[in-house]
DNA sequence: TCTCAAATGCAACATTGTTGCATTTACGCG
DNA sequence: CGCGTAAATGCAACAATGTTGCATTTGAGA
């Protein structure tokens, strides 16, 4: 069970989603759910399997593309491209929580971790040149996948 | 055309399909002098498209992914995603040249620059984790757009 | 020249994502 | 509370990208 009953989180997520500016439907509560839940940035299909584990009636593929992106569209939830080129969907947490740590990305299975040691300092840029965002990743294979392929 | 015949580079290609192991057939060639005539990363259907500009005999589309992926596996090519989730190919200059140095990516532009600082060592992974990439990104506008966004 | 592993071409399939359209639902309003 | 409407949903079909299996062709070493 993802989400407990005791956890105010299905308060919290239509909350949110109303103070958005767009509907509050059940699907986009499951789904917001599922994000706030997840501890990584999840794909389409790790959303889809999310919610099948639950008794609640399953979410149509295009449906669930499409709320996804409305949470995307209205600043609840980011998306990004993984390394196998999947999009990956997460909670747009308050402020920038992702500014301040490093990704590691696992080549196989596309999953994101958050490391714990924070990014170093930006380095000079050339004269001109207006920084933005730093973005630190790492790239390998996750423990999972590492144990999966030297077996 | 892409290619004159004046450039040595047909033979520069066979040889540096040659140099690193693997047959050197028409199709490794045509497809790794695309690569050195473009001036961005190429996607699949990008490189289809060059080839299809030429009078020669068009290139399978599977084989096509061959091509590119064993041009990677020998270390001729670099494979990478692009913001949309497709791969894109480029030719891997000579010392793994991309391996470093940080990396500024114009939001505007969309261009990459070449930073002279050094990326920082990559962090303590969590137990299992397997290492292969480090990649400092740093966004922003470049020079040119900075300006220009200003006027 | 011969031989064989590697490369190619073709068909079929898998995964991810999108579009069109009919139906249902959230929610503001009387 | 009931209505009306725009938004959201479900379904089918489609599109783009990438992969697998297998028969045939070809590069290159003997």
């Amino acid at each position: 069970m993802a989400r407990a009953a005791s956890t105010p989180s299905a308060l919290l997520s239509s909350d949110l989603i109303r103070a958005a500016g767009v509907k509050v439907t059940r699907g986009r509560v499951r789904v917001l759910d599922a994000l706030q839940d997840a501890r990584q940035p999840l794909c389409h299909s790790e959303v889809e399997a999310q919610l099948a584990g639950t008794e609640d009636t399953a979410i149509d593929r295009v449906t669930l593309y499409r709320i996804l992106d409305s949470l995307v569209a209205c600043g609840l939830a980011l998306k990004a491209v993984d390394t196998r080129g999947v999009f990956r969907f997460s909670i747009a947490g308050g402020q920038r929580q992702h500014a301040n740590h490093i990704h590691f990305r696992c080549t196989d299975c596309g999953g994101v971790f958050c490391l714990k040691a924070e990014p170093p300092p930006p380095p000079k840029l050339p004269r001109g040149f207006r920084l933005c965002e730093v973005e630190f990743d790492v790239r390998g294979t996750c423990a999972t996948c590492s144990t999966r392929s030297a077996a």
